[in-house]
DNA sequence: TGCAAAATAGCACGATCGTTCTATTTTGTA
DNA sequence: TACAAAATAGAACGATCGTGCTATTTTGCA
């Protein structure tokens, strides 16, 4: 819910072009597709280069545009950057989030999410994740992309925190949980396997990143349930 | 001890020149010792800016150098990023593993190798740590590169599991305990710290990796011991 | 102390980058 | 259908990149 409000907002900032001229009642939309366009071919260029390494370029040839048409429509590569991160937020959102949110509350959803999340990072086996990526890229560099990255990561990181407080509170974990504690291993076995299966090429990866989530339940899970 | 040889054959090859002229006897020394100055400033800026990000031009500033001055010590780009991976292994190798080799075999140097590794990425929150930084960089592009740092981190990973697998000989941890899975929990440890203080700049994330640790050994320690 | 070799500097090259400016084409509506 | 606005293209800019080529300086030994 609140990541959904959260991600709505940074949505509609997007679509919303920099200059402050005035729309005047006109409303066409050939720009508005194109520019769609544009990002969806930017974010799949940012997940195997990294966001660091997305070109207006080579943006220009994916699509078939020209260097400054593709340029229009953002007024500068941060924009088109901070697109790229609210679009791969969506998408995040979607497959990962409110998937989840189908599940009930408590420790079925707390699985859910860590599932879905699983299922993303698997396939960002072969793409690779912008998240991770773009934290590598920012970390060291302030400016409205990182601040844009650091916010998306930290929505979606404090929507498993509320997950495993109502999964505690559900009587699904034990009362003594450090949702932060456990949210911070569970976040270090997603990294592990976007390293060790994506970088070093380790089969068995994907194992061991499931093995050590069931580590955690069993470590944090109440005594009541298995 | 095989990290060690290993290393060493790393390190010597790194010396010789590229180009195949044997040098005839005489052995100047001028040249290596700013070789070696080069490489450190290199390895300074490395782990701020990622390998990728080092520059020919921005390092022969640092060194107070010509481009071409800096530039004819390792003959191509990719010569001089493989030169600072040597650098930073043969670094951690030091603070890490020999240091943890002090302790005897089992629980204790499972522990210290651990402890040695926190105290490096704790400093590199604010450093950046090029094994990190370095597995995005070159996730997706192959090449002398980025064979010389998945290298670098195997031997660095082969060394933590062969410490487990001692652990368990020993008697220190369970008898069924699985060396691969036990040093993936910990790498995501290490790989959370690194995302969630460096990127996210959360406080806390020392103390919850260490938690983690804890918490990885209670799960995998031999029923005898603590 | 001279002299060859090594080390360093200076300069220029082609390529690519983000960005700006000015046409030209396309779009949606009055 | 005409016309203004929006969308796109084209060309050029300054900057930076890695790299090669040619002096010039520095080094270490005979």
């Amino acid at each position: 819910m609140s990541i959904a409000s959260l991600s709505a907002k940074l949505i509609r900032k997007t679509r919303s072009k920099a200059d402050g001229k005035a729309s005047s009642g006109r409303a066409l939309q050939k720009g508005q597709q194109t520019k769609m366009a544009i990002v969806d071919a930017a974010l799949g260029l940012a997940t195997q280069i990294g966001l660091e390494g997305l070109s207006i370029g080579a943006l220009a040839e994916a699509t078939h545009m020209s260097k400054s048409g593709v340029f229009a429509h953002f007024g500068s590569r941060e924009e088109l950057q901070i697109s790229v991160i609210h679009q791969y937020f969506a998408l995040f959102e979607r497959d990962v989030f409110y998937a989840a949110m189908e599940q009930p509350r408590g420790l079925p959803r707390v699985k859910a999410l860590f599932a879905n999340w699983m299922k993303l990072v698997a396939e960002e086996i072969q793409a690779g994740c912008i998240f991770i990526s773009g934290a590598v890229d920012f970390d060291d560099r302030p400016g409205p992309v990182r601040d844009a990255l650091a916010a998306s990561v930290q929505t979606w990181l404090g929507a498993v925190n509320r997950a495993i407080v109502q999964a505690r509170d559900t009587g699904h974990l034990r009362a003594d949980v450090d949702e932060e504690q456990m949210a911070y291993e569970i976040h270090g076995l997603i990294l592990a396997l976007h390293y060790e299966a994506r970088f070093l090429k380790k089969p068995g990866s994907i194992d061991r990143a499931n093995t050590g989530f069931e580590n955690i339940l069993v470590r944090y899970g109440a005594p009541s349930t298995s």
